[in-house]
DNA sequence: CGTCTGGTTGATCTAGATCAACAGGAGTGG
DNA sequence: CCACTCCTGTTGATCTAGATCAACCAGACG
């Protein structure tokens, strides 16, 4: 399921310019480069279950990571994607107390664990560091409360509309006919935990929305056939 | 609309025991209280905008405030309630960005206002509120992904139960029979912007509910019948 | 007295849920 | 190699929860 490979140097590590550990000076690093332990993750993995206490952060260098919310019916939702460059786990962290989500390997992925006791003490070393992580909170906070507003005030096909040009910035290209094109990180059902609905909604959305000319699926393969008008019911608030 | 009553003194004030402020010392509280203004403010009544620049943070003594956020189409949600004891209008201060709500007055409220310049140098003086901060950040990202994943995974009804029950939390008393009850601060359409939908929809809920049992609404008073199966309804996890 | 706001009700429409069937791979094991 | 199952996705038929539009009612308030 997971392989190790000790190999990575934090020092030159691409994604660290974009986590809370920009700021480390370079005896800290070298604390970090040797803490840390590198390992890939196949899909399906979990880095950590809801309800359990946390033992350190997780620094995804590359691939998809959900954080699955579980209610007592066993009912789940994705409530969080997270890609390279982020830091997850961080909250439990924080708060002292046990993760309230479950966090899900979506694509093959390289991560990177950071035990607790180590977090802690980069954390006295180096007060930069709480102030990226109150920053990575008020982050989080936006994103959720922009996300829960336009659950409450938007339709369904606004609601995708907005996730596919979420993708869209994070992953799109242009295809051989220089049209935006983007391929999807997720499997149909997992869309659909996204959004809150059954996987057969997703499909006949797809079906409704290729059939009016807006956007191709082949599989993953979303080519954008019509920009402005996905733009529009998507929000003007990207 | 509002009245000044500068009368207040922070050195007693009950509220300050649950704010970010709980920490300050003598002379640190003594700055807060010359720095602040007291005002009471009648329902419908705006402390800041949607999109505005944040001129300083609002210390809730009593009353309700409700954030609204706005979307491009003119659809409003209800994104969070906040009362006595809660401090609002923080995260924009501490983001240095406009305001993404704006804050309401739902019931008339008693509010301080802390401007920007102060809370600058209170969080200099006193670095354990900046913890305060970060602890409030963390809360409001937990109780916010809460009820984004309930919203994604339960229906109405349990969704509409579970508010009922963080009513009655917090506003809950026993009526003259010894039944459980509580008096909405809110009226129906507040509710239906707190929930996503209609007020027409909030009606026939309510009706529904009624006619089974569960509970009996006399205009905004509310008298649980049947608690057990309320608090099955709006799930374990309260 | 008229007007306005907040709330309820009725009739109808529609978006998703639900349940069931089925199709295409990808393994897996004979 | 084939037969098998598992997994993912699609489609169809039907049902239901809310939205929508319209009417109406009660109280507050000029």
């Amino acid at each position: 399921m997971t392989t190790c490979d000790p190999a990575h140097d934090c020092t030159n590590c691409p994604s660290r310019q974009t986590t809370e550990w920009r700021d480390l000076t370079g005896s800290e690093l070298a604390l970090v480069t040797e803490a840390k332990r590198t390992r890939s993750y196949d899909a399906g993995a979990i880095l950590y279950d809801q309800g359990a206490d946390c033992e350190g952060v997780y620094c995804i260098q590359s691939g998809m990571i959900g954080l699955r919310r579980l209610d007592e019916d066993g009912n789940s939702a994705l409530v969080r994607l997270c890609r390279g460059g982020m830091t997850v786990g961080y909250r439990a962290f924080l708060s002292k107390r046990p993760h309230l989500n479950s966090a899900e390997v979506l694509t093959p992925s390289v991560v990177c664990f950071i035990a607790r006791s180590y977090v802690s003490r980069l954390l006295v070393a180096n007060p930069q560091i709480g102030q990226r992580f109150l920053q990575h909170a008020m982050q989080d906070l936006e994103q959720t409360e922009a996300e829960y507003a336009r659950i409450l005030t938007s339709d369904l096909r606004s609601r995708f509309m907005h996730m596919l040009m979420i993708f869209y910035e994070q992953i799109g290209y242009e295809d051989e006919a220089g049209r935006p094109a983007l391929d999807l990180p997720l499997k149909r059902s997992e869309l659909a935990e996204l959004l809150g609905i059954r996987p057969e909604s997703i499909s006949r959305l797809i079906k409704s929305v290729s059939t009016e000319g807006l956007l191709d699926f082949d599989d993953r393969r979303v080519h954008i056939r019509n920009m402005d008008e996905v733009l529009r019911i998507a929000g003007a608030t990207m």
